[in-house]
This record gives C-alpha cells, structure tokens and sequence, in this order.
DNA sequence: TAGAAATAGTTGCTATGACAAATATAAATA
DNA sequence: TATTTATATTTGTCATAGCAACTATTTCTA
C-alpha cells in the first residue's frame, strides 16, 4: 500500500465537504423561506416516502440513532409538519406521520433538493458517481466489520 | 445526466460513513487508554507538525471555525496537552503549541490512526484512493462556487 | 403464569459545529 | 493623529450525535 493513505487525512476531507453539502441545503430551504434544517428534510424526506413508520425504522433507514430522531420529531411536530400516534399493536411504539401542512413543505423542496443533487455532480460522469458511492460504501464495510484491538 | 444522481442521497451515505470513521478512531483512543476525541485528534496532529500556529491558522487548515477551535484548544489545555502564548508580534492571537504531555499522547496515537487508515482503504487500491479524493474535492468546489438562488 | 430479558422511546450529559454578538487589538485612512 | 475598519478570539444559543440511564411495554422462558 502506498503511503499518501497512510499519512493524508481523508477523513478531514469527507467532513469538510459534508459540511459545506449541509450549508447549501440550509441555505436552500432558507431561500426558500422555510425554516428546516437538513437533518429534519432527512426525515421529512423519509416519511414522504414511507408514511407512518415508527421512530426505531426511521433511524434505521437513515442511519440516525434513536435519541436523535426523536428529538428530531419533536422539533417536527411543534413546526406542525408531522405527527405522531401510537401504534395498537405495540403501545410502546409511535406510528409517525406527515401533516397536511408537512405534505406541502416536502413539495415544495423536493425539486430544490434535486437540483442541489445535480449542483454536486457538476463536471462529473455518471461513472464517477457510481465509483464514488462503491468506494464510500467500501470504506463504511471496512470500518463495520473491524474488531477494535 | 442520469436518473439515479437525482434519486440517490448521496449526503446520508456520507454522513453514515464518516460518522462511522469517527466512531472507530474514539474506540481506538479509548483502547489505547487515551481520552480524547476524532476533533481534538486532528487538532493535536496538527500542532504536532506545525507548532506554535495561532487559532485562526489551525481554523484555516483543519478547515474548522473559529470558536470550535477555541472551545477544542480549552479542552486540550484542561487536559494539559496544549498551550497558549500571546503572540509578541500580535497581541490580539496566541500561538498555541503542544505540551511534552501533548506530544507523548501523538506519539503513542500516531502509529494506530496510521492502522485505521490503511483499514478503511482495505479491499481498494492506491487508484481508488485517489479518484475518491478527486472526487471529494470536486463536490466541494462544485458547491463551493455556487451562489444560492 | 411469573419473572427475566428485550425493545421502543425519552431525557440528561457532553462534544462539535454554525451563527451572531461581544471584546481587544491592529491596520488603514481621512 | 483621530477615527474608522478589519482581525483574533471568546461567549451565547441552537441543532445534531453518541452514550448511559430511565420508563413503559412486549416477548421469552423457567
């Protein structure tokens, strides 16, 4: 193995552009005059998708730990976007749900979300982006199954 | 350009990945006995090869904000690992360099984050290393310039 | 079936990061 | 030189994330 992996810090790579992905979608969904960050489009996003799921799936379909979502959906229900019922068969769980008015903030920055996606992929080929999530899901295989010493 | 760039979140998967990268190296440090965490790795590595920078140039470089390095630096001078100088030249800096204790905690780290990198890179060649920091980096930059609608 | 173990969710604590406002000092300018 | 402007750092607030401890409920098992 040749040693720029050994001593280049991809690591602060992969944060420094997350974060600035993660500013441009604030300031997106800001422009846009709704106040939404991108972890709550995330689960906006998610529950779109697949309605009334309960808090345990949506973090495991967005790789979110449970605490997180569930302040997450706190904050989600007090804006009036989503809510939450509890589920008859297991009275431990919330079946979560869009409102209405969640329903509309999702319609409204879906296609502004899309062209976000597309921003990032500028000047490159549909190749690199599919090498690009092979490696990042490799990497994440990697690291999964290692036993740490 | 295709369907699937549009479809595909690619930020969770980065999120995940790196979040799961974090996680290893704070399980590493704790396994070597050493209370620190993946932010303050970085920061202390960088002191370790250019001591005596200000706050603002360990910002510049490790591609933090302002008041995060300053509240990292706190926690390192608590834990007695770094230091802070008035800079003679510029009253209003400091120049921030590590402690003999700080140095140790490098040299016992630096071999085991070097075994974390290889680790993430198993399975992958030099190649694909360097397509994945290409491509990092040209998100960045495609974000980067873009002015907000 | 009663008690133990597992699961869904919440809450508290700490760290990091973004933003804004504040202080102290330095640099630029009229 | 006096005043304005810029810069380095700190502090406050909020959001996210991880961990641990807790409650309520469900499932397993002796």
């Amino acid at each position: 193995m040749s040693s720029s992996i050994l001593t280049n810090s991809y690591g602060t790579l992969i944060d420094r552009t997350l974060r600035l992905i993660k500013l441009r979608y604030l300031q997106t969904f800001r422009a846009a005059g709704i106040d939404i960050t991108p972890e709550q489009w995330v689960l906006l996003d998610k529950l779109n998708q697949t309605n009334g799921v309960s808090q345990n799936e949506l973090a495991n379909v967005t790789f979110k730990n449970a605490p997180t979502v569930s302040r997450i959906i706190d904050l989600l229900c007090k804006k009036g976007w989503t809510k939450r019922s509890r589920s008859p068969q297991d009275r431990r769980s919330y079946s979560v749900s869009l409102t209405k008015e969640g329903g509309k903030i999702v319609e409204i920055l879906l296609p502004k979300v899309a062209h976000l996606r597309q921003l990032g992929w500028k000047n490159m080929s549909e190749e690199d982006h599919l090498i690009f999530i092979k490696i990042m899901n490799q990497i994440y295989e990697n690291y999964e199954e290692e036993i740490i010493e």
